[in-house]
DNA sequence: ATGAAAGCGCTAACAT
DNA sequence: ATGTTAGCGCTTTCAT
């Protein structure tokens, strides 16, 4: 029989009332009692139960933030579905969530936005934004006022967030490498689009593509590292430049990028035949390039389970104590049509 | 404010046990308070609190069993941890799960054990077993009592069961084709090994596979279509005869069957860098293979899901009423050791 | 600083 | 056939 707070009460000689207050650390307790109820629970191994917790927080559940872009960025879509989804099985737990979308170019509204949650006394966040010296003070300063925050999607580096749900960067680099591999026989030359190497989210994938291809046992070169920023005409010429002339460009890597411009632009030289195109994540855009040939590849992080995830973890982090693992890392799903 | 048993009862002018003995079915109550509690609660929209639930089952759990082959099968270790973890998740949910492993070869003694879950008056079901008759016969029984009942990972024809959770094959056979289509290019000449055409299990991905071929745009021929019956040398004889002599066959799509022994094959015959093969399914045997490049794919149907859905369903389906759809298919995943 | 008790929505046992 | 009531484990409010 699992313990409970009565039976921790009785062998502690003291109330129901006092062992929530120290097992909650709702203050107002002698310290010989906390320390007492502290050691019979953890040698009775008491963990909460979640269904009469839920029950006692029908009428005011436990209230959670949510912040993140838009869904205009379209990738956030199929994030917000998994979110929807893990709330709905979350309706009779006793807990909330509200999303709040703001602008993903602009930190400080999402640091406002998170200043904001900890003033409505919110007990928990979860934040996917820019990795910005405004945003990484803005966590720092809720989670020193005991409340926990998980990233989701991008990370926010040396903050004290409890942990990061979202994709393994370097890794996917080495799945798209060890695609080319198979897609490009014999001698050839691959360009690795990126958007910009002083950001660490851009330069992981190109890492993770470069290290893996100079350690297999093949004859491809990685002969070009181009940063696009992210921009669509810089990015249609750049890849104009490496097709036109003929140049022997086998296989192009959008790490990071317009996927559109480069489809665009292959389809301008006609080489849809000859280049090996791998990209990421499953958007319109990418599937249309796929289905009429000219991506071969796009490799998938999970959106839905990058929504899905923090929100459970969240919830049992805070009602359940549970300590989730420092990096949750979703799926890499390699995508052509026929299995999105 | 959602609708409760009590608001219920309140406007049918009844108490609340009435209600509960309608909204569960438990009998002894008139034809008319049954009409009017059923009518009123369709019109609040009421669903039962699941935490509420959870905690009045919290000393005597809601029974369900899980028939299921023995982990020995390796590919039901992965399922086995879906349902562990689902398990897990709902421990405080007022439910409880025992896991019976049965013959995967002799249906009767699946048969059996679901009788007997019958007898001992378990909640749900969750079956994964032979396709045969008798096991058809024994969940037709037990959902004619009451008793739901979901199938896993391998489906059971033409039975009264609520919903299947398992791969969609035909599909799975035109993701291999797709595949194999950006393997080759040019003229080129493929095999399909499966195991029995006669069991529409093993059909299934050949004729997606054939089916994908035929519509693509592609010079690919399947030249023949092999059935080794699961048996390992059957499949070394039938493969070996494909390779030797140089037959010009440039794929083989293993359907169905053992791997290990279509590798063992191409190993003998030394055709790894010409032979491009996809197969099933992530087990050792094939990651293995695959590491050393005799096998360039492999499909996964994410048995983590087959085991951590149907758990939730039946939860979901006998404590919150919910009705799942008809055929939960699970992803199914390009594979190379990159990204297992 | 600590205790006592009501209540969250539902089930089950007992009473009528 | 229907009503009444005592829990399930936890939180919260009110006393002391």
């Amino acid at each position: 029989m699992a313990a409970t707070i009565r039976k921790i009460s009785e062998i502690a000689g003291v109330s129901r009332g006092t062992v929530d207050r120290v097992l909650n650390g709702r203050g107002r307790v002698s310290e010989e009692v906390r320390q007492r109820v502290f050691r019979i629970a953890s040698e009775l191994n008491y963990t909460p139960n979640a269904a009469a917790k839920a029950l006692a927080y029908h009428k005011k559940p436990a209230y959670f933030g949510v912040v993140m872009p838009p869904a205009s960025v379209l990738f956030f879509n199929d994030i917000l579905e998994g979110i929807k989804a893990a709330c709905e099985e979350l309706k009779d737990s006793g807990v909330c969530f509200e999303v709040f979308n703001v602008s993903n170019t602009c930190p400080d509204e999402a640091a406002h936005t998170i200043h904001m949650l900890l003033k409505k006394r919110a007990s928990g966040m979860l934040i996917s934004a820019m990795d910005d010296i405004s945003v990484r003070d803005a966590i720092d300063n809720v989670v020193d006022n005991g409340v926990p925050v998980i990233t989701f999607n991008s990370d926010i580096s040396n903050c004290k967030r409890l942990c990061f749900v979202g994709q393994d960067l370097y890794r996917s680099g080495k799945v798209a490498a060890g695609l080319m591999i198979k897609l490009l026989k014999g001698d050839s030359n691959v360009a690795v689009i990126t958007g910009n190497m002083n950001f660490q989210a851009h330069k992981a994938r190109v890492e993770g593509f470069v290290d893996k291809i100079s350690a297999a046992d093949c004859s491809i070169k990685v002969v070009d590292i181009i940063e696009c920023y992210d921009d669509y005409s810089l990015t249609f010429t750049n890849v104009s430049k490496l097709l036109e002339n003929n140049r022997g460009i086998d296989g192009i890597y959008m790490a990071t990028g317009d996927v559109r411009a480069c489809a665009d632009a292959v389809k301008k030289f006609g080489m849809s035949d000859k280049t090996r195109i791998i990209c990421n994540d499953t958007i319109p855009d990418v599937i249309n390039n796929m289905k009429i040939g000219i991506i071969d590849f796009t490799l998938d992080q999970d959106p839905y389970m990058q929504g899905y995830k923090p929100i459970k973890l969240l919830y049992e982090n805070v009602f359940l104590g549970k300590k989730p693992a420092e990096f949750n890392y979703t799926g890499i799903g390699i995508k052509i049509p026929d299995n999105i």
